[in-house]
DNA sequence: GTCTATAAAAAGATAGAC
DNA sequence: GTCTATCTTTTTATAGAC
């Protein structure tokens, strides 16, 4: 696995942070350029069209969640409440990769929409022993996606102040008692 | 309350498809207005700039909003099966406006973001009383938020199978079960 | 690998005819 | 109220120098 050229990560970080910070208009080659530090011409050369750019982020949101369902298999606190801690949008970067490529799949970018797709059935397939019947999955997964997807919205002014840490920490007993086995 | 003329209403209509199908990228005065059968500058005369079109969107919603919240206060099967029930998008106006204006909160448009804040707050202020504590209420919104927002995401194709029918009456349940007053 | 210069198309907006 | 024509700026992309 040979280190990608520190000029290609620099444009992908650039190019994921408008995505997030700003939307899908104001992430454009332009501005993804610039905020990279590099000329047009510099990020043409790593991705030579805007479909480009968009596959390299898919292809680094597809590593992450590599890490991210090993790490909710071996949990030690158990793979439910690992999973719903880390789904409170941390700023790491799976969060970021997460939101990136849902701001390209609302588009209708199709591999922004298959990978998200995988990523979920990922995390379902690695909580599903873990939970005694269907319904108590959807709930998990459920929670799962209010957290995350609620404090995606709206950039610096997130659409709800999502539970933090003893708030949070209730509504995952809450949920550990529905679905227990 | 005078009826608004039907031009105006077509653009608004056709503003918000191209919003929720194609993305806030493709939602251009220009496509905007092909959509819905006028000239561009037909479309001004009504909005006179991409602003008041945007505008006008949000006030669609809150108009939706104040509807909601009266069903909600209302329901005869309880305010909160009534809640989770209907935040399974069905296509409605209120689900259409919802998800329009999130695509524009997404880009940072300030009264988009406004406007979302203020429905969930009127949510939580009508579900409160039925609810035993603020892990409850937590637990129902981002449940709520979860139906909602997976099926936003992916245009035609949702990021997730979001429960419906038997399925989603049994994560009900065990809300309800959960939340017990 | 990275740059400048520039072309071709699409964006938001104005002016004025009907 | 609705249209066509036009202007300006932005966006994606190409060409070719360094």
């Amino acid at each position: 696995m040979s280190r990608p050229p520190l000029a290609r990560e620099k444009v992908l970080d650039a190019f994921e942070r408008i995505l997030i910070d700003e939307g899908e208009r104001a992430a454009t080659m332009d501005a993804t350029a610039r905020a990279a530090g590099v000329s047009k011409g510099g990020l043409l050369y790593h991705f030579g069209t805007k479909e480009a750019l968009e596959a390299g982020l898919i292809v680094r949101l597809a590593e992450l969640v590599d890490e991210d369902v090993a790490a909710i298999e071996s949990a030690a606190e158990g793979p439910v409440a690992y999973f719903l801690r880390s789904s409170v949008m941390e700023n790491a970067p799976l969060d970021r990769a997460i939101i990136a490529a849902s701001r390209l799949a609302q588009s209708g970018n199709a591999p922004a929409i298959a990978a998200l797709h995988e990523m979920r059935a990922r995390w379902e397939d690695a909580l599903r022993p873990h939970t005694r019947s269907t319904a108590a999955l959807d709930l998990v997964m459920l929670v799962s996606d209010g957290l995350y997807f609620n404090n995606a919205l709206g950039g610096d002014a997130p659409l709800t102040v999502v539970p933090r840490g003893e708030a949070l920490e209730a509504v995952i007993a809450l949920v550990e008692e529905a679905i227990r086995l």
